[in-house]
DNA sequence: AGAAAACACGAGCAGCCGCTCGCCTTTCCT
DNA sequence: AGGAAAGGCGAGCGGCTGCTCGTGTTTTCT
């Protein structure tokens, strides 16, 4: 492989930064790719010699989220034998991570949690989703062996959900209060939760 | 008061109505003036003796649905004696009309629920969100009367945005699904506020 | 009837957007 | 050393947007 690789993947790696943090200060189409590369301090010419266009940052920076939390969803489901757990030690060894990289990664909400985000985002998010969706299921299912298959979906659909509402909450929330909050949603799980798995 | 009322009061509301379905299919952003203008069989000139620019529509439109929502708040909290009712009957009795008009008003969640939305939106739904909010707090209040006011207004602040959660769901989900999906949300909510309220 | 106000039109303006293209510089390969 | 590839630049293009303005029509006054 020959070429420019050092020099051109440190561009990509400004140019992605640079778009993270406007995505989320003012959200993906209120932000000009002129002016991500003026953040990124190049010019408008450099950035498309990266990226084919605007909708190709995003699919980049949704990638590289989708594999950043795919190492966390497997971290946090496959690490210890969860079906041995008690709820409330499942729910926090579940959530504990979750909440972590949304800490880590404030831009990810920014891309992902528009109604109206590109058919690229949709694409790349549907099948991380999808897994997820599976893995609560999964566990769902096994802790009320049983539940019909349409309620197990229904349940895990809705504690996916449960997350995903409380999420901007505890990012928004500043430190003495993130952890009130973290408390409550693990308190609305376990609530949502604990009489569905009898 | 002279003037032309009947037919520009009429042409508004045409133009009113051809902005929400259209901010309810694309989003707000992604909808032209001109395309609202031909949605409603109208000049782009005709749209500007109406309102002076986009965001005066939306903010018309917020302003319509917030005294409709509002009607809905009065009704739903100031009906019957809720202090009395038991917690099951009393979720039910908020979540109904809550849902019934987010069914009803498709362009609502378009207009408000998008992260980034105009300030002069914000501002518009501001004044309503912290009625709602007081209202839920002081009903908390109430019926566990020991609470610290912080977390009685944390309480309040999650029990509302659990709402806000579920109705997307619920207002995608077709009819059969539709009612589970309300069932789950009252099942949530009964979940969370039980133990708090002892 | 006649004047004035309100309504309606639609071509088109200024401005911004995503993106291109011609040209130069830096880095790597042999 | 010298050629080729990769990186870098920024003026500016075509296209779309929110919005205007001159002009013409309809309605409501006295």
């Amino acid at each position: 492989m020959t070429g420019r690789q050092a020099r051109g993947q440190a561009r990509m790696d400004q140019i992605m930064a640079a778009a993270a943090e406007a995505f989320a200060e003012s959200g993906y189409e209120a932000v000009s790719t002129n002016a991500i590369a003026a953040r990124a301090g190049i010019s408008p010419g450099s950035l498309y010699q990266f990226f084919a266009n605007k909708d190709d940052i995003a699919r980049a920076l949704a990638e590289r989220y989708t594999r950043s939390l795919s190492e966390v969803h497997a971290a946090a489901f496959d690490g210890t034998d969860l079906a041995a757990l008690p709820l409330d030690e499942l729910i926090a060894a579940i959530t504990g991570p979750l909440v972590e990289f949304n800490l880590a990664h404030r831009g990810f909400k920014a891309l992902f949690a528009r109604p109206d985000l590109p058919p690229s985002l949709t694409a790349a998010a549907a099948p991380l989703h999808a897994a997820l969706l599976g893995r609560v299921a999964a566990l769902v299912s096994s802790r009320a062996p049983g539940l019909p298959p349409d309620v197990v979906e229904r349940t895990a659909t809705v504690a996916v959900q449960l997350v995903r509402a409380m999420m901007p909450l505890i990012v928004a929330a500043d430190e003495p209060q993130r952890d009130a909050l973290v408390g409550e949603l693990r308190a609305v799980l376990h609530g949502y939760l604990e009489p569905v798995l009898r």
